[in-house]
DNA sequence: GTTCTAGAAC
DNA sequence: GTTCTAGAAC
């Protein structure tokens, strides 16, 4: 008799592997996406002997791109005061690239307070958030909530504490918040009205 | 981080 | 009925 199968997949997958190799795959975790995306040309827009720059993949905003350091520093966590000189330079290459790209729209600089990708990066985003890559509350919320860290404020707590640790349960929180309008703070119901709201708002020069 | 989709919301 | 989101899978 033949063994029964009676747990139906709950989503399609390929399990067609005749060749009787193990089914999984030798995939990079995606959290260590920013490691391969660091050395894609494609991606870079700069770069010099300490920091890279690069373009967000999925860019949340007309202009996204986020600066790197070339040594290996994990997270928020890891900084130490001899990495003030660093972090000062990323903001000053990051504000670089902004005049380059466009030197009238209002940016900001900054870091995620819990970020989903391994490796320290600063993003350097365009303020009109105006892209197809925008899609879930999480998104907005990151970037719009005190979830995102300006570098200023980080450079800051690192000069003024030695270290920067923020308290990761209430920034989670923050992702959950309801959707407000950054520039007129309007509660909007959903993320396509959202979009739609914010569409209103002129970005094209800084006021 | 994205994709996918079940079920909530409308 | 369709739209939208949240959570699992990847």
């Amino acid at each position: 008799m033949a063994a029964t199968s009676n747990a139906k997949p709950k989503r399609k997958m390929k399990d067609d592997d005749s060749d009787g190799l193990p089914k999984k795959k030798p995939t990079q975790y995606w959290n260590q996406g920013l490691l391969s995306s660091i050395d894609d040309p494609e991606l870079r827009v700069d770069a010099d002997d300490k920091v890279v720059i690069i373009r967000d993949k999925y860019p949340k905003a007309k202009f996204h791109f986020l600066a790197m350091p070339k040594v290996n520093i994990p997270n928020l966590k890891s900084l130490k005061r001899e990495h003030l000189v660093l972090l000062k330079h990323m903001e000053t290459k990051g504000k670089e690239i902004a005049q380059r790209f466009d030197s009238r729209r209002q940016f900001r600089f900054g870091y995620h307070a819990v970020p989903s990708m391994s490796h320290l990066h600063m993003h350097i985003i365009s303020q009109d958030f105006d892209s197809p890559s925008l899609k879930t509350k999480k998104h907005w919320n990151s970037f719009t909530t005190e979830y995102f860290h300006d570098s200023e404020d980080i450079i800051n707590m690192l000069e003024k504490n030695g270290r920067v640790e923020l308290d990761t349960k209430k920034y989670q929180e923050l992702l959950k918040n309801p959707l407000k309008c950054h520039v007129c703070l309007k509660d909007l119901p959903n993320m396509p009205n959202l979009k739609q709201h914010i569409k209103s708002h002129d970005y094209s020069s800084k006021k």
